[in-house]
DNA sequence: CTTATTTCATAGTGATCGATATGGATATCA
DNA sequence: TGATATCCATATCGATCACTATGAAATAAG
């Protein structure tokens, strides 16, 4: 019962549709949904916008496909490491050091860009600036879920404010971008995280 | 020898300048550099565009008085708050609950326009990008001065690592703007500050 | 008054925005 | 082979971008 080797009728696409949306999410990652031309894009992708067109939609399908290729390819793996740190605060903590990574890999554009690739945006595309506030929010509703495991697994008192401290972390993580935007170093990076994880409540 | 009383020859301003300003300052804060439009401005501001070039030169100073009047009117006034506090820790402490007041002042854009107002720029205006990322290093440089100030006057151990610090520090302000931004209470951003607290080497 | 100076309102500048119509080129299917 | 399907290249669409040329209106100086 396999499925039929159905390939594609008519002429196939000249070019990598991969490496032309990683290209296009680095364009999208360093200057933003909106600042980033289309010419832009075309440019770095390497098509005709036509091409384009035919591949991914639209400009704002384009985006959105950059927003998931960049979660899978160059921002932490939150799940993993929340689901094998042995504690709550490990777990943070070990979130914390990965996102110091991601945020300043060397030539590839610094901060996160569920952060910053539309905060500057019109009332046009409000709807592209929200779903990367969902995004946002998903990320500390994880953060909560795995304080609320540490509450369960014992290695966080039930009198403790998850809420509060998934405000905080979350918060953490999203000043560290901005000090990478503005060249922050790993180190410097680092050096937040570990005062970060000082005001744990032990 | 005082100056000569010099009246303006011509037809005089038939808007008030400073309110057009904050009109401007207003679209500016919430939608960022790029993403305001003249046309936005000049429907926000209530002139023509005529009037707006004539008053203000072109966009980007109009940008730039922007911001400064932002800096005199809806931000932390840093410097009056680290000249009066008794000690380091109870400055940073005032700064971070004065500047979470300013992050979610009711009926204005939430969080600090020096941070959001020019994350996503092409690369014609990377010269008022540039200029916002020299007023938050402005602002590292005052808490680091205080911290200075701090070890001077004793409270604060001179073993203490005070550019890290004023990292630390500087980050929770930025990261409580994305949370302003993302819809975040003051009672939320006043906890964080509380964390953040927390993390001060004693 | 006349003259000089500045602002105002109308209208429109070239450039760029995101997106597409058209038709030829290249593939699979029968 | 012919029919069908998809992609590529050229050229271009109307809308919007920041900005301004033009001339009338409003003020001050002489």
């Amino acid at each position: 019962m396999t499925a039929p080797e159905s390939r594609k009728r008519g002429r196939p696409l000249s070019f990598d549709r991969e490496k032309a949306l990683e290209q296009a999410m680095l364009m999208f990652w360093q200057y933003g949904y909106e600042a980033t031309s289309v010419q832009d894009l075309i440019q770095a992708m390497g098509i005709t916008a036509p091409s384009l067109y035919t591949a991914f939609g639209d400009k704002e399908q384009l985006f959105m496909e950059a927003i998931q290729y960049y979660q899978q390819k160059d921002s932490c793996q939150v799940d993993e490491i929340f689901a094998n740190a042995p504690t709550a605060k490990i777990a943070i903590e070990l979130y914390l050091h990965e996102n110091a990574v991601k945020l300043v890999q060397p030539s590839k554009p610094h901060g996160c860009m569920i952060v910053t690739a539309a905060t500057n945006c019109s009332t046009e595309s409000s709807h592209v600036q929200a779903a990367l506030a969902q995004r946002r929010q998903d990320l500390k509703n994880k953060i909560k879920n795995r304080l609320a495991r540490g509450i369960t697994d014992g290695d966080i008192q039930a009198t403790q404010n998850i809420e509060q401290l998934a405000d905080f972390y979350s918060s953490i993580a999203q000043g560290m971008t901005i000090q990478a935007r503005d060249g922050a170093t790993y180190a410097a990076l680092q050096a937040i995280t570990q005062m970060a994880m000082a005001a744990w409540p032990d």
